[in-house]
RNA sequence: GGGGCGGUAGCUCAGCCGGUUAGAGCAGCGGACUCAUAAUCCGUCGGUCAUGGGUUCAAGUCCCAUCCGCCCUACCA
């Protein structure tokens, strides 16, 4: 991919009333360390995410607890969601809340083109309502009530009574868009990833696609439908419009052009959203629909998917506290297939932690500045004629950051890191053949041992460079210690073997990656 | 009820259109080495590839059935 085009990535908004988990946190990382790794490979980034902040569900538990929904909506944004990317140290570039004006003023903007052009009306619901869900569910998603419910219809997911309601309300015309959508996924066949979701998705849109409820009146939390103001816009369809709310939609026009259309990292669970509906919408706007969607795996736990809905779940702190952000950040993608489901447990990320962060990565750093500093007083040396197992390393250079890079457009994250970690495996395994301990005894060998580090210097720059988006805080502690000139977050990606460091090394103050003595929980 | 996915070493997973003794990482065991975070490097142990049939000269790899886990979707009520 040319340097200099644009990428806009985002995560899905949080809806405030979740409480933090691993789970929110993974989609955002992956999204992150995609947005850091185009930045440093000189595209035009933009990195989004926010809150959803409006809805029935938010608008009751605000009242329950005696406060107005945006009081309650400001209170958990600078509570729980805004610590959360300080806790994950995600670098996004900007932060939409749904109740921001630019995002509500825009919403009725583009409703108001659709209505216009046709492509809403005016129809009745009756269906049985699940608050929890923020939708009208199916009788096949109802079970009979148990206990205090005995007798009622409850929801399956939330286990709590669903209420019958019927509403008059606005339809957007959704089931004019099957056949384009279908068309889409055929000429495009990487717009839904991966593979297995996109099938899903094609599977349900040729089922044929009804009629989309986007109002609601009996509440008024939310966007005002603009030609009827006694209705709210349906959650969902306020949502999902902060992907271009965010970037000028109605507003900057020339903003929005140059960051339109986005590449969407979402969870499977709520693939449909964007594969369908949103392009559905867009289309009816005369929007170009986004690049892609990807639909990223669950995380499970015993087993077991980690539910939202639920509330259940680790909360990204209890990981972080004990082994940092990168840590956490360079686990779960590293781990887990990007697209597929992972599991996670806490013996396997001490595991990792051990094996590839402490004694692989960052032990690599340690014994490479000490051997400068001890032999060579910390001046970087200069190297002498390079032999075979020299000149494998300047190549494994250049051919893991290729590989890693085509990874990357790919979204194949955990690749990306995989090609890396050659690297970190092929120097260690070069320092313990070339013994540069023993050419130091030697002053006969003092141009093998200068040739030796100095290229073992040169790769560990080149691993700051490249692991840079994945684990900033380790590698900016690695690049301040080998005097890389220039911020790290500056350095192209794409030709990281190119950095240029200082004349000497500085050492470390501690190592990269401590370990870690207590057992994870 | 249909459709789909998965079940491979203790653990997490690779194994494209079927083809010699089924692979990796971690863990375990043995050795080497000492620059380094008791680290690194080398070697090694370890699998009836869920089960039962079938196709084939040859099957984790194709077909059928069964069991288990999960996902999507429908319907009866």
């Amino acid at each position: 991919m040319p340097s200099g085009s644009s990428f806009y990535v985002t995560t899905p908004i949080f809806y405030v009333n979740d409480v933090p988990h691993i789970g929110h946190a993974y989609t955002e990382v992956a999204a992150d360390v995609l947005a850091r790794w185009h930045r440093q490979r000189g595209d035009d980034t933009w990195m989004l995410t926010g809150t959803d902040e409006h809805g029935q569900k938010i608008l009751r538990t605000a009242t329950a607890n005696g406060v107005t929904p945006q009081q309650w909506a400001d209170k958990l944004v600078a509570e729980a969601w805004k610590p959360l990317l300080e806790t994950v140290d995600l670098a996004n570039d900007d932060f939409i809340r749904t109740t921001d004006e630019r995002h509500e003023v825009n919403v009725q903007k583009f409703l108001q083109r659709l209505y216009d052009d046709g492509h809403i009306y005016t129809g009745e619901y009756e269906g049985y309502y699940c608050v929890g869900c923020e939708e009208y569910k199916q009788p096949s998603d109802l079970l009979p009530g148990t206990g205090e419910y005995e007798g009622q219809l409850v929801c399956a997911i939330h286990s709590l009574p669903v209420e019958l309601l019927k509403e008059r309300n606005y339809f957007f015309r959704m089931s004019a868009f099957g056949d384009r959508l279908l068309e889409l996924y055929a000429a495009q066949p990487d717009f839904v990833q991966p593979e297995s979701a996109r099938n899903e998705v094609v599977s349900f849109v040729q089922q044929g696609l009804a009629d989309l409820s986007i109002s609601r009146s009996s509440f008024d939390w939310g966007v005002k439908v603009p030609w009827d103001e006694s209705h709210v816009v349906y959650v969902w369809f306020d949502a999902l419009l902060n992907y271009i709310t965010a970037v000028g939609y109605g507003a900057d026009e020339e903003e929005f052009a140059r960051r339109w259309p986005a590449t969407h990292i979402v969870g499977k669970d709520i693939l449909r959203f964007h594969a369908v509906i949103w392009p559905a919408m867009l289309m009816a706007a005369g929007l170009d629909v986004p690049k892609r969607v990807f639909g990223h795996g669950w995380l499970l736990v015993g087993g077991e998917k980690m539910s939202k809905s639920k509330l259940t779940g680790i909360a990204p702190s209890q990981i972080i506290d004990t082994f940092g952000s990168d840590a956490f950040r360079y686990y779960f993608l590293r781990a887990i297939a990007f697209g597929q489901d992972g599991s996670f447990s806490w013996e396997d990320l001490a595991a990792r932690y051990q094996a590839e962060l402490a004694n692989g990565f960052g032990n690599l750093a340690s014994r490479v500045v000490a051997m400068v500093a001890r032999y060579c007083d910390g001046v970087v040396p200069t190297p002498g004629e390079l032999t075979d197992a020299d000149r494998a390393i300047v190549d494994l250079e250049r051919s893991a950051t290729a590989a890693a890079d085509k990874a990357i457009d790919s979204l194949g994250i955990h690749e990306a890191i995989a090609a890396t970690w050659r690297l970190v495996d092929a120097l260690n395994g070069y320092i313990t053949e070339q013994e540069p301990w023993v050419l130091a005894k030697d002053p006969a060998q003092r141009e093998r041992l200068d040739t030796v580090l100095a290229t073992v210097v040169r790769g560990l720059g080149t691993l700051a460079v490249l692991l840079s988006p994945v684990v900033p805080k380790a590698t900016a502690k690695l690049w301040e210690a080998l005097g890389g000139e220039g911020e790290l977050a500056a350095q192209r990606i794409d030709r990281a073997w190119e950095w240029r460091g200082g004349a000497t090394v500085t050492p470390l103050a501690s190592p990269l990656f401590p370990r870690i003595e207590a057992s994870g929980e």
